[in-house]
DNA sequence: GTTGAAATTAGTACGAA
DNA sequence: TTCGTACTAATTTCAAC
C-alpha cells in the first residue's frame, strides 16, 4: 500500500479505512467537479451550483471527505514565484527487495513532489522541484546515490508545464466524446477554451468517435510492460 | 508561454499578468505552506497559525491570489473511487513546428491530467487517468494517433502512486537539510513522519549534508539533455 | 501592521415532505 | 433521503489605534 492510499488526508483522522465506502452517484460527481475547480467554495454556494439543498450539500460533503473520495484540499502554488523554478523528472531503477527503504528515503526528501511506481524500463518516476539546476545534480548524485536501493537513475528536465487539470472525472469523458464526435463532423476548432468549466449543465451525448485512420504508424507506438518481478515488488514497499 | 502560466487561476479574472509581482517574504511562504496542506482553512485560522493579525492575513492572502503565486484551490480526488483507477504515462515525440496543434488537441482530451515538455529522448510526457486499461489503448491508438503532430509514443502504466506532496517550498528544504545533517550524526531514523506539518515553528538550521560516498556508480546516472532544436520549438507552442 | 466591534455568512439541528 | 427553516457560532469586513 502506498502512502497516498494509506494516509489520504493530510492531518485528517480517518486513517486505516478499508472497504468500498459510499457509492458515488451523479450528484457526488458534480460536487467533486465543482470542488476540484474551486476548493474554497462555500458549501452554500456549492449546493446552489450543484442544485441541491444546503443541508444535503453538507451531508454529502462530509461523506465524501470521510470516505476519502476527497483526499484533501490544497492550494496550487506557482513554483517559479515560490523560488522553485526548476522541475525535473528522475526515473529510478530500484534494487529488488529494497522498496521499503527507497520509500522511507523518499519521505525524507522534501524536494520530491510526486513519486509513482511504473511499468517499463524503470521502476519509479519521481518529480522534484528545486531552485536551480545545480540542485538537481546535487539531489541525484548526493541524495539519491546514497540510497542503496537505487540502482540507476535517468534525469530529464521539464521545460514547460503545458497542462495541469483538475477536471478528471468520468463525467468529463462523456462530454469530450460528444465534442469529439461533433468535431469529426464539423472540422477542427483551434480556438477551443480548454479549461472553461461552464459546461457542467450542458448535454453530454455518449457517442464515441470511431477510428479515423492514424497519422502515426502503429509500429512506432510502444506499450512498455512491467520488468520482471515488478508485481511482486509492489507488495514489500 | 504555457497554458499554466497564461491562465494560472481557473475561473479567476486576473489573466494576462506580466512582471515579477510581489516579493515573497517568509510570512508569505508560511501562508503558502499552510494553504497547501489545508486549502479550506479560514483566513482567521490561517492568521493564527502563521502568527499574524487577521487583517494582515487577509491582505497577504488576497495579494498572493491576485499575484498568481496561488494559482487556484482544488480538492484532491481519490481517482479510484471516482471511477478512474488506471493511470498511465505517455511519452510523446512531437513533430517539429507542430507544437501548437499538439497543445490544441491535448486541450480536447479530458483524460489528460498533466502534460509537461521535457528534455531527453521524448518531447513531452502526458499523464492520463481512465477507467480501464482498454481506454489507455483507445486513447493512444485512436486519439493520439490521429494527431499529425504526434510522431511516436511510448506508454507506461502507473502501478502505485507512492507520494504526492504539497510541501514543496524552499523553506522545507532548509528544514530537511538540517534533519539530514542530524541524521548523518545520529544514524538512520526509519520511523520519521514524512508528511507531518507540525514543524512550521521549528528551527531550521541551514547546514548542508556533505557528500558521503555513493552506493551508485556515477556511470549509471544519466542526465538526458534536450533533443536538437527543442529550445526553438518551445517558442512556437 | 494591529486590535476590536458590526455585519454577514457559515455550520448545525430540527421537523416535515 | 432530501428539503426548508430557525438557531448558534464563526468568519469577514471595516473602523480606529
Amino acid at each position: 500500500m502506498s502512502e497516498i492510499s494509506r494516509n489520504g488526508v493530510a492531518g485528517g483522522g480517518q486513517a486505516g479505512r478499508i472497504g468500498i465506502g459510499l457509492e458515488l452517484d451523479e450528484t457526488h460527481m458534480k460536487i467533486l467537479e465543482v470542488l476540484r475547480e474551486n476548493g474554497r467554495i462555500s458549501v452554500a454556494a456549492l449546493a446552489e451550483r450543484v442544485g441541491i439543498s444546503r443541508a444535503n450539500a453538507y451531508t454529502r460533503f462530509e461523506a465524501l471527505r470521510a470516505d476519502g473520495a476527497i483526499k484533501r484540499f490544497t492550494a496550487e502554488i506557482d513554483h517559479v514565484r515560490a523560488g522553485l523554478g526548476i522541475t525535473a523528472l528522475i526515473f529510478v531503477t530500484v534494487r529488488q527487495q529494497m522498496w521499503k527503504q527507497f520509500r522511507a528515503e523518499l519521505a525524507r526528501m522534501p524536494e520530491v513532489e510526486y513519486c509513482a511506481i511504473t511499468t517499463g524500463q524503470h521502476d519509479a518516476m519521481i518529480q522534484v522541484r528545486v531552485s536551480d539546476v545545480a540542485a538537481v545534480h546535487t539531489m541525484v548524485t548526493d541524495r539519491l546515490a546514497n540510497i542503496p536501493a537505487v540502482k540507476a537513475t535517468e534525469t530529464v528536465f521539464i521545460l514547460d508545464e503545458v497542462l495541469r487539470r483538475p477536471y478528471v472525472l468520468p463525467s468529463d469523458r462523456a462530454q469530450a466524446r460528444g465534442q469529439a464526435a461533433a468535431r469529426a463532423a464539423s472540422g477542427p476548432q483551434p480556438g477551443a477554451q480548454p479549461g472553461a468549466p461552464g459546461g457542467a449543465q450542458a448535454a453530454r451525448p455518449q457517442r464515441r468517435p470511431e477510428a479515423q485512420g492514424g497519422d502515426v504508424p502503429l509500429g512506432k507506438m510502444r506499450f512498455v510492460g512491467a520488468a520482471e518481478g515488478r508485481a511482486a515488488l509492489r507488495k514489500d514497499g
